[in-house]
DNA sequence: ATAATATATTGTAATATTGCAATATAATAA
DNA sequence: TTATTATATTGCAATATTACAATATATTAT
């Protein structure tokens, strides 16, 4: 009861599950964001840049993390978070595919 | 403690991660599965195809409504759902708007 | 070495989500 | 009307997520 009934569903709709879960929070949302408007970036300035404190940007960004949509690199004392354009073209082939398969549907 | 602080983003932000959240469970992603391989769907079908109980089944067909991913009418005793293209394409096109940002960027 | 700075981890409280039994509603059939 | 069938709602237990203070780690500067 309450236990999410993963194990029933395919490794695909999972998969898909849990990329749709990463984005699933505006401040992860704002994160991606910020990253689309510059080139390099630290994530102190994410820090700052976010309503939210140190500890909850550093959380949010784990889960982007994990999720392979952004990648980080140790830069010095800080470390250099950007976009994994890889795993963002995933996103935009799957609405490609459902497009393209609506389209050939009636309502 | 505990609280989204959803008041801290902007609406966008807040709107597309409502509509990912909707897309952030297998079970949701099976229905969208599901409703893309047949014309006409009634509810039934749906609770038959997956591993969950009704009232679930019926929980989850709700907030993709809510989300505007699905739309149902009554047909007679059934309800017949099927997709929303209209949203379905407003995902596409903000993952090509991310692919066309990420192309003008170095890393 | 010690201090300063940047980021991660841990622990925990508040809240949200998931799943389902029980029940309600609403339409058709007998 | 009464049964049957299809779907929705309610209430609740189990679990997951969110946010952050406190603390840890790790790198550079002094």
């Amino acid at each position: 009861m309450g236990v999410s009934k993963t194990e029933q569903f395919t490794d695909n709709q999972n998969d898909l599950a849990i990329l749709f879960k990463a984005l699933s929070h505006p401040a992860r949302i704002a994160i991606i964001e910020y990253l689309l408007t510059i080139d390099t970036c630290i994530c102190s300035d994410i820090v700052n840049h976010l309503p939210l404190a140190q500890p909850t940007v550093s959380q949010h960004l784990r889960e982007l993390k994990n999720a392979k949509i952004i990648q980080g690199s140790i830069e010095g004392t800080a470390i250099c978070y950007c976009l994994n354009s890889k795993t963002l073209n995933k996103f935009e082939n799957y609405f490609q595919l459902i497009k393209n398969k609506l389209e050939l549907k009636c309502c």
